[in-house]
DNA sequence: TTTACAATATATCAAATTGATATATTAGAC
DNA sequence: GTCTAATATATCAATTTGATATATTGTAAA
């Protein structure tokens, strides 16, 4: 049982990468990783605790560091074979909640001026969060040497295949709604 | 404070269109609207006390029922204004967490074989889930004359049209991993 | 007819997660 | 030299999941 924790793996996943304070690890989860997942300090820290007690990771205070009580974590060969064994696993959970959609599914409790103008909250978002995922793209591009980059590329094409979807969408859906 | 319990909103759109009992509730939401939200028991039955409590929603023994201790729940008006306060809320969250691309994203890890399979399989699942959406379409299209069913197959084309999404993704990403 | 099984129905719990808040340090701007 | 934003860890109540427990009812087969 108790590997319920999936913010586990999220930081393993990072850790795998370069040695990171938890901190380091929520700025990495809210940046590209957000697309496709999020975590909070709430979550993260006592992960840290936890694996670092099972020995998946360790720990060592960052020698830059002054006064301040930085906590710098490292991946463990058991904490990598941890990793892998997930990455081997068949089975996964792809666990989408779309608020936008609950509202559109309840929509005739309002009527269609309503769902119309959440409609258009979505696509603003949506085309918001496109230019961005463009712009990571370009990026990943210019650096594909790195052999991580193809994976990070492909998640953001997976990003800008499916928000152009909302975005059809959108359209076919206004169109109707107003008529 | 308070209103931030999510599955409040989808119990009152469920009893806004008829009366139901938990176990009903649960059905509801693991029909077609789990392809957008999901929901459990453990969510569920506390959420009903809390929403009887503050008279957003009223109880009933089932009449046809004999021992059996089956409780129908009612909408209040209160419970609609609720529902209608939200819909008109222009602040939305779409929680989206894909544990396929999570994988994906740490492929570097283990390398191409597995993450091609990974992928193979999340293909495999939405072609399944896809075949169901198409089935929904049909189904309503059938019917629309029910006011309420052009939301319902909005919802539907949105599957639809993300799923196809998704399909095209997997063939691109395959291909860039193969070479 | 009765027996057995699947579906119906409510309820609860530990563990995971969120979102907010608290507290303190440090780097850089002005 | 002072002030502010960013860095950094930590904790908490409320929410949610996923599992499990318990009991009843409908129905198919024996």
């Amino acid at each position: 049982m108790s590997k319920d924790r999936k913010i586990d793996v999220v930081i393993l996943g990072l850790l795998s990468h370069e040695d990171l304070t938890g901190y380091d690890i929520k700025k990495r989860i809210d940046g590209a990783v957000s697309f496709f997942w999020k975590g909070s300090f709430g979550s993260i820290y006592p992960a840290l605790r936890a694996m670092e007690g099972s020995g998946l990771i360790s720990s060592r205070k960052a020698d830059d560091t002054g006064n301040r009580g930085k906590i710098l974590y490292h991946i463990t060969d058991k904490g990598i074979s941890e990793l892998k064994s997930w990455l081997d696993e068949e089975q996964v959970s792809n666990d989408l909640k779309y608020e936008t959609l609950l509202k559109l599914y309840f929509g005739g409790v309002e009527g269609p001026e309503i769902t119309i103008r959440n409609i258009e909250i979505f696509e603003s978002n949506v085309r918001g969060d496109l230019d961005l995922l463009k712009i990571y793209k370009e990026n990943l591009e210019k650096q594909l040497d790195n052999g991580d980059h193809v994976y990070y590329l492909l998640t953001v094409m997976f990003g800008i295949e499916t928000y152009e979807a909302y975005l059809k969408w959108c359209v076919k859906a206004k169109k109707m709604l107003k008529k």
